[in-house]
DNA sequence: CTGTTAGCGCATTCAA
DNA sequence: TTGAATGCGCTAACAG
């Protein structure tokens, strides 16, 4: 291994030296600075890694924890990261939480590891989940990307407001001159959606529409893992209404799909009888026919959002909780009118 | 920090002594380890990562680069690496090639963090890919997961056998009473599907089926990066035959859904006018209406068995080029009679 | 079986 | 503006 020891030699200067044009000392005067710079490329040397992080105590290095990587919403996430990251001299390393039996031994295990910081995504945290992230955030920077974390918590965040989004949604169907409006919850067990049924009931109060409780399904929970049969099971549901509302709102773009999948095939037209609208502008709803309205999370941006306020706070001087809201945007497309 | 130190004194034993039980040495007498065992609990103590690191050289670390991230075969083959890394502590870190200005670049960046090994990825390796990676597989254990690379490298490498795998679908469909079967072949920008088709023809050959040139489809190159549509494209084609085949093989799902998805919009019935075989198991596949059969390759196996590689030649003794080729999966569904 | 000692490669004082 | 010296926490001889 070529060593500091290695440059200082063959540039005729000291240690110190090359470790300040490394550094980018501005004390050094400028044609030795050249002479180093000319043997750090002659010799191809690098700072080792280990010698660094001993000294300062950094890696560089970014957490991403998912809790779940076959899920192209994570992915999309993962490139806005990296993007940051990268651009900053960052690496980043993804965690699945899913598999790991507890998630706080597994963040243990990568801050013995000595990442710098930590982007959280959960389905669904406990109370003690929270404590211990607000815990470490007082010396590790933590960003949460979830809406009820971000909201209910001390800590820096960044999410889409399921809230407003989906109560925009309403008024762009109230528009369209839609007058009833169903809704297809997901059960509890992702926690993201909790605000966007909320935001659904206030859009209805501010439109003047009138809250029909045979409007709502909720899916049951053995539905749980099989959000397309969920969906199916939802659209089963509405065709067994005498009066059917004319469009549906749903928590994720799987269950849309499954929802119209199931009415078409029962006869129903979208979107001129019923108009769909999902969450979440997954891949496949593009895809699928007819394709999906839904309402887009800018993933990559929040992404890209979240490391930067873990580098910002990284570098920065002072810290301070930083809430970073994003707003979805409606992809009009052909299942609603 | 807590160090070592902090744990000898603790214990009233010297440093090296401490070292010794935490590294497992079998020369510690008993209930001097006990005394160690209790002080480092009772610390909290962890061997810092960086001061292990200058002293070893390495980092229990083991990169998975991948040409895209938002791709759900990436995240399954991501969960098999991770299984056997986690299993044997190691920390897994995916880092996106498709991204970076130069691959090889990027790679030096990650040795220089010190990853024990890599396992690649690639949609397309260029000659001077290879020879960089042969090289650098002589120093840190490289596994290729690519057939293409698998067969005509030196390196370690992990794959599916696609020719075999697309020989034996069109047996199964000779087996069906099928006599004329076309394909779809994707352009040339993802080599993995290279050796599919030519076992598809020696299917044929074996199957004493006709070899006609008017059956087999291939993708123009706008139609890149949109498979879907491509499938489509390939559907009218197919349409626009006089005579057609009675079924139809592809190099990828994408493909497959999308060619009977324009069959179907066309009266042809799926599959008792024609027969449709994919290949990859996409989810979407599952979920398109009819579900697709295909041909699943055992992604997350491969990823534990490369990781598993990687373990055994950083731990082992002698290293020997390991070939892992596993067979693909025929998952008949409703595409199939 | 255990302690002593000497670095690993670097950043950072303190002197010059 | 530079160099010499110190120590970060650990492992690995070597001695005992």
């Amino acid at each position: 291994m070529i060593t500091i020891f290695d440059v200082a030699k063959e540039a005729n200067v000291s240690k110190s030296t090359v470790s300040r044009v490394v550094n980018n000392d501005p004390s050094v005067k400028d044609d030795t600075r050249v002479k180093v710079q000319a043997a750090i490329k002659k010799l191809n040397y690098a700072p080792s890694f280990f010698a660094k992080g001993i000294r300062t105590g950094k890696t560089k290095t970014i957490a991403l924890l998912v809790p779940e990587y076959t899920n192209m919403f994570y992915g999309e996430m993962f490139n806005g990261v990296e993007d940051m990251a990268f651009k900053k001299g960052y690496v980043v390393v993804v965690c699945n939480t899913g598999n790991a039996t507890s998630e706080k031994e597994y963040i243990n295990k990568l801050l013995e590891r000595n990442v710098d910081g930590i982007i959280y995504n959960t389905y669904n945290a406990s109370k003690s989940t929270i404590n211990f992230l607000e815990k470490l955030s007082q010396e590790t920077p933590v960003v949460v990307m979830d809406e009820l974390l971000g909201r209910n918590s001390n800590l820096n965040c960044v999410y889409t407001d399921g809230y407003n989004s989906s109560r925009e949604a309403v008024h762009y169907l109230t528009k369209k001159g839609i007058k009833e409006i169903g809704y297809v919850k997901n059960n509890k067990s992702i926690q993201a959606t909790k605000y966007r049924y909320q935001g659904f009931l206030q859009g209805l109060k501010e439109c003047r529409l009138k809250y029909k409780k045979e409007y709502i399904y909720e899916c049951t929970e053995e539905a749980k893992s099989n959000y397309m049969k969920a969906g199916k099971k939802a659209g089963e549901y509405f065709l067994s209404l005498q009066r059917k509302p004319s469009a549906i709102m749903t928590d994720i773009d799987l269950l849309a799909i499954g929802c119209s999948t199931q009415l078409i095939a029962n006869g129903i037209k979208i979107p001129e009888e019923i108009s769909i609208v999902g969450f979440d502008n997954i891949e496949l709803g593009e895809i699928s026919h007819p394709a999906l309205t839904t309402i887009a999370q800018p993933t990559r941006e929040m992404g890209c959002k979240a490391a930067e306020i873990i580098i910002d706070q990284l570098e920065g001087s002072e810290r301070q909780v930083e809430k970073m809201v994003f707003t979805g945007e409606l992809i009009v497309r052909d299942t609603t009118i």
